[in-house]
DNA sequence: CTGTTAGCGCATTCAT
DNA sequence: ATGAATGCGCTAACAG
């Protein structure tokens, strides 16, 4: 077939065992023979058997990051950064050796809680070192069970299981009961101290109420009165959260009695922007401002008024969130959240790599702020 | 450990290989027998070993994809297209069995050809089953010759091989020249014949040089005559071919004498599309077009130009290419071409599959239309 | 510092 | 239709 250990070995005139330790480094092994073994390899082009290498030392270089939707930005950024914390450095050559690399699996679960967990054990058949998931969850008891098992599983066989850009987990009342112990369950958990923290994965979140909050206090400060809210999916926390933070502002300045009146959900997309400005355009003619759930639905919103002949800003105010890179773009450029999506990313690699200490409570939180550009303004004054 | 295969044999009362041609479905098994070995599967929540599987199959179920960037909407419907075509479909449950989930992990190259060639080495050290390859190339002649012969290798290892997107490769000379044959590749090449077919992989183009030739035509209609090109990275496919294709729709209108001092290279990003626009404007006030490599490219162009005064497409058209999602929404709406990049990805994986027959030549050309939006109109009279 | 010896968990021959 | 045996290529104790 093709080459292995075992040729190198040959070539090199030493055993195999000294070519592995050659190849992974983490091994004294004198420099002449370690000279020896790189020109073999090199010679004989040789490569890795990952499997094989899996099997024997029980864990793989593989790192499995979920992301919701590999074609938005949002997701993209975040997996981007992931993936440079964790990838290939551009200089390295990249040879035979060089076990440091760790190899980034970004799977596309189009937001279906069925798909994640078919992923997450998908990732455990790989016996993938560590697992970042990305995006808000699905709230959804039956869900949120399945997945906590899913994940004390994969806990349990080694990986580093770390959220990003979602709230950390809790089991619902904290698994105080313990009758549904079967012969399998009991064996999983006798083992589970050795794996990564027992109380669950480590988050990277972002702080999606504050950001919210901020947003809409700017626009009630701005003078506006008649807000619409363009809402993500229900039963996603991210969209209970930004729709927490809008409201709590809107309490503050007690405008909250017509909150659900003025608050729409939709999907993550344009069209959802675009068809639910339509509708709060419909549900209250008199509005001075549409908030949405992130800069993807507030461009269809805009497009929406435009296509009604609402000026932006000066008829209706509109705000996005995420600020992703078109946000500045639109036209107008869109006054939104900045969530730092990179640096969230690098942060959740590095503690999936074990590289950084765990933040206090297991939990980081990012900063969201406010940006405030030119699609906002007073409301007319009418 | 974790719960293997002689377990749920076991439990199930018979062989580990009994549970084994359960699971892979690919061998007559008594359907009792199958039921109980199913039920011993589901109580011990048995997750397959896959690095063991591979090893011992001598192939994985994982497939590469390689990315320019992540982040890039243009690669994200891709890798989703891709992943969709592979990955679980939404009704799987997802237990143990179901060895046919392909496993898609997307690679970030960044556009460094190093990381390329490291990617690609990480994944033929996974065995991975197939690689799709997205993205221009980028042109040198050295780093061509690597990755033809790291291509080779993948394939002689039994991994299928498809690029999406990018030209098909060519050999320089065809190889015709011996006289670097070490040991080493002569092993390698005397077992080619078993891979795929010898004459390099397939591939899935873009009508890159149509699609620019069919814009700059539809701006030369509507009476440009002085246009400014804003183009990606030199050394690049992708690059290279639009270029072509606008140059030959100038040369038509015997207007190509200006083309060089009107180019202006770049990245694929918004600030190069800023920059380049200010110097296209710098270089020749009376532009009345700018023709930009891509959408995220344009949509830089636009921003330099509204925050000069210059109105769109009044004064100066401005047109994208590859109509991502948000061309749509820029305002004003981008004149573009549309690349079917889902469609193209799905075909990629298909044949990465094996599901599809090869096309004719090993070559599928995706055509390119014309996206006719507000930011091109006939220039000023002056 | 280096070689020897055992498996890791599974897919396959072969037998039966 | 099923079981028993063998080895995939590598790493991880142990020796020395």
């Amino acid at each position: 077939m093709s080459v292995t250990l075992a040729d190198v070995a040959a070539r090199a005139g030493v055993s195999a065992a000294t070519v592995s330790r050659v190849l992974n480094g983490n091994y004294p092994v004198a420099g002449p023979t370690r000279r020896r073994v790189m020109q073999a390899v090199d010679e004989l082009e040789y490569v890795v058997n990952g499997p094989a290498s899996a099997l024997a030392a029980a864990t793989s270089d593989l790192v499995g990051v979920l992301v919701n939707d590999i074609a938005d930005p949002f997701f993209g950024i975040i997996a981007s950064a992931v993936q440079s914390e964790l990838g290939p450095a551009d200089p390295t050559g990249g040879r035979g050796g060089r076990a440091q690399q760790k190899l980034a699996v970004v799977c596309n679960t189009g937001g279906s809680p069925t798909r994640e967990l078919t992923y997450l054990t998908l990732l455990q058949r790989q016996r993938a070192a560590a697992v970042v998931l990305t995006g808000g969850a699905v709230e959804d008891p039956h869900h949120s069970a399945a997945l906590i098992s899913r994940i004390g599983r994969l806990e349990a066989a080694g990986a580093r299981v770390v959220l990003c850009g979602r709230p950390p987990l809790r089991a619902p009342e904290a698994g105080r009961q313990a009758e549904t112990g079967t012969e399998a369950e009991r064996d999983t958990e006798g083992e589970e101290g050795e794996g990564a923290a027992a109380r669950g994965p480590l988050a990277v979140t972002f702080d999606n109420r504050g950001g919210a909050r901020q947003l809409t206090a700017h626009l009630l400060t701005l003078g506006h009165r008649r807000l619409g809210y363009l809402a993500g999916p229900a039963a996603r926390t991210t969209t209970r959260h930004r729709l927490e933070g809008h409201r709590a502002a809107l309490a503050e300045a007690g405008l909250d009695g017509d909150a659900e009146r003025l608050t729409v959900y939709g999907r993550y997309d344009r069209s959802s922007g675009y068809d639910g400005a339509m509708e709060l355009l419909r549900r209250e003619p008199g509005l001075t401002a549409i908030v949405a759930a992130n800069d993807t639905v507030a461009l269809g919103a805009c497009a929406a008024l435009r296509e009604r002949g609402v000026r932006i800003p000066q008829d209706v105010s509109v705000t996005g969130f995420d600020d992703l890179p078109f946000a500045a773009d639109a036209a107008p450029a869109l006054t939104t959240v900045r969530l730092p999506l990179a640096e969230a990313g690098i942060q959740a690699a590095r503690l999936a790599l074990g590289r950084d200490a765990a933040p206090p409570g297991g939990v980081a939180t990012c900063p969201a702020s406010l940006i405030s550009r030119a699609s906002t303004a007073p409301p007319p004054p009418a």
